[in-house]
DNA sequence: ACAAAAGTGTTGCGCTTACACCCATGC
DNA sequence: GCATGGGTGTAAGCGCAACACTTTTGT
């Protein structure tokens, strides 16, 4: 049997790593709001960030591609292992058991477990959540929506963002969370939403036509209401020499 | 029983969590050097970083505390983890359990191991490297000195460089490397050896100062054979200061 | 006196920030 | 035509990097 799912599966034969999880914080932007993909586990009304255990043959990072394709559909997404926790009440167990009793039976849980941490950059656009056969829905939810979350998962989800917003400061971010085509704009509120403040858009614009990873296409999005914006697309081989240089990159 | 110790023991009682482990990459800093603390496993001579297995009862950070407590004699050190380094074949049970045959009987190697990264930040002078039960010697080498380490140890250590290398750029270090009084070209020495370049002194000099971490004494070193350098301590307060608001500190 | 390391200031450039008005579009 | 958001340039100040000579000390 493989179970494929989720969080601490009391799982005693030899096809997982015991007591060890691995939890995925999966961020979207779309309408101006970053979001990040939940599942709901099935018959309750409590919700966790989408997670799995670590078959005995596979590494870390293959883990958390799977389980990111089981929920997302997609394949080659941006994923990175931030923090592990590993504190020995990260839940507890009475009270998890309880709340779940009906997906899970009791005694499958253990009394503690580890659980390595992923974030995701993806394309909202590109996914379609998907439920597996312990919650009945997964469903994106702005940072400002956020239901509480069993285990200690909403320390988990800041933490990411925590991670994710350090990185952004040095490394270019959006070949992964935006379309093909995109509009400066729609970039700037992108890492607006990241960050969670105001940036004045001549100074992000400046700074990122410099660094040269977008190019500005001709074309410009019609139909806005407004002024047509520019639409403007990643140039992949920059990105990446940026990306890898990590030649700082400010906002 | 307890375990205190290292790598990879398949010890399948409850007393510790099964297939993880605990390695620490320990710097230290002497004689313009950064170094870093190893262990020589009992009768044999391979080499590897101090490592341990998780309690049931204890948290990560504990694990790690108590990991670093026992090799060096200090509490109270700079800890922080970095990695989990979890790839199916980090090592290869076969060669591994042969070359440390006459330590840890073979059956007692688990296929596959997870192992938690943290990396340490001591004082030099204060440590007593002390070897446990399963090695025979725990010594400071230099960085260009490293021999061969078992498991996947080397690439572990390169990566605890690569974050402190990070780290250092965003936040002061020094209190926990260097001695209660040092000089400014002690400091300098320090920061050379970490990121691996020439700083020039004086840029050095006015941005330390101007930070406000350390102090200048009245008191100069004697005896140093050429112009007498001033003592420099740390301003705690400060120095917590900057380390919480992370208020960044290139150099 | 000599060799070796420590101490120290200035300048120019580039980067960052602050700031406001006109333009295009849909309604 | 009006409201809304998009597009764009300049100026000032700050931080960073580059750079060399004098001082102190032990031998």
């Amino acid at each position: 049997m493989i179970v494929s799912n989720p969080e601490l599966l009391a799982i005693q034969n030899s096809e997982v790593v015991p007591q060890l999880t691995l939890d995925c914080v999966i961020f979207g932007f779309h309408a101006g709001q970053l979001k990040v993909l939940l599942v709901k586990w099935k018959g309750t009304s409590f919700w966790s960030l989408p997670g799995g255990v670590v078959r005995q043959s596979e590494s870390l990072n293959d883990a958390a591609t799977r389980i990111l394709t089981q929920r997302t559909g997609l394949v080659d997404i941006f994923l990175r292992q931030f923090y592990t926790f590993g504190d020995s009440n990260r839940y507890d167990k009475e009270s998890v058991s309880e709340k779940l009793a009906s997906v899970v039976p009791k005694h499958m849980w253990y009394d503690r477990a580890i659980s390595v941490g992923y974030y995701a950059l993806v394309n909202y656009a590109q996914v379609f959540p998907t439920p597996d056969e312990m919650s009945d829905s997964c469903e994106w939810r702005g940072l400002d929506e956020l239901p509480e979350l069993l285990f200690d998962h909403s320390e988990i989800l800041k933490t990411a963002l925590d991670y994710l917003r350090k990185e952004i400061a040095h490394q270019p971010v959006g070949l992964n969370l935006l379309p093909l085509k995109f509009t400066m704009p729609e970039m700037m509120r992108m890492y607006e939403a990241i960050l969670g403040r105001k940036i004045d858009p001549r100074n992000f614009q400046k700074k990122i036509l410099k660094s040269g990873i977008v190019i500005k296409s001709k074309e410009v999005k019609k139909g806005t209401a407004h002024r047509s914006p520019f639409f403007y697309y990643f140039d992949n081989k920059k990105y990446g020499e940026v990306l890898q240089s990590g030649s700082l990159f400010f906002i």
